[in-house]
DNA sequence: TCTACATAGATGCAACTGCATCAATTTATC
DNA sequence: GATAAATTGATGCAGTTGCATCTATGTAGA
């Protein structure tokens, strides 16, 4: 039903996709390093600052589920990477906040999942061929990304 | 690490794979179908056709893991959507073929999979914007892919 | 205010994945 | 041909995911 075109790049979207991360993920652990679920987290995490994140903002930033979430922090409390903060103004909730010591991991952490971004594709393409990837793979996105 | 060109594609890589299998498979889901990987399997033993292909060859193929193969293919066998037979000279393996429901399963999976993929990708590139995904994509494989 | 409904997050259970390892062959080496 | 090494596929176990549901709190409407 589809056109062979589309097929034939959603096939490869795909393959590549999943290529990709299977080599990102082993080269974490070659390093004993946690998964990259881990990382996109702790990245988030890293960015809001001081103020922290509530676990649905998480999930709308990293497309994990929420059962996902709940529990990837309470991974992530027990190794002491993050804390969880009661929030003043809405008592279901809680702000989670990066500790030092999550901030150490993710440094870890993008020594080699940076060099494996590098290896595997900042030095596959040109910059004119990674922009024109993300423009394309943007339009792809829900809701479409212009730039 | 990696240039600002090379980690934006790489991010909207991995957000925009995740999305579109989430939603890929949830189409699935809601026509009471199987999932995804299970028509990644029915769909190259339907190309192999009546001779079937070894579990490794699958592997190769689909990029799944061993065991995970292994136990897809249980699954398939218990709903008697693939046969195992024996394989003449080779006392350890088998070949599995796919059954007559087996290739109407992937019929009606595809019939959902395929509105899907023109739905989410077909839809939103030009043709020639889509060979270029593909172009692209086929270079961050690896063995990278020439067409 | 009382009741209904919505939202935030956790969790029991079943299914699935990842890891390590196993048993059964086949292939290579001597 | 005998022994070691490699290949094919399965599986026990622990960890993770998906689903459904639950508790707790907040919000809206009569």
């Amino acid at each position: 039903m589809p056109a062979p075109d589309a097929i034939k790049a959603w096939a490869r979207l795909m393959r590549v996709s999943r290529q990709l991360i299977e080599r990102a993920e082993e080269a974490l652990k070659e390093g004993g390093l946690p998964p990259l679920a881990w990382y996109d987290v702790l990245h988030e995490l890293a960015e809001a600052g001081e103020g922290g994140l509530r676990p649905f903002q998480l999930i709308e930033r990293t497309l994990f589920a929420q059962y996902n979430i709940s529990r990837l922090l309470a991974r992530l409390e027990a190794d002491g990477l993050v804390e969880k903060l009661p929030v003043a103004d809405d008592g279901r909730g809680q702000t989670i906040r990066i500790t030092a010591k999550g901030r150490e991991t993710r440094r870890r952490m993008w020594a080699v999942y940076g060099r494996s971004i590098a290896e595997l594709v900042g030095a596959k393409l040109s910059p004119d061929e990674l922009s024109m990837v993300s423009a394309l793979l943007g339009r792809l996105r829900h809701p479409p990304a212009g730039d």
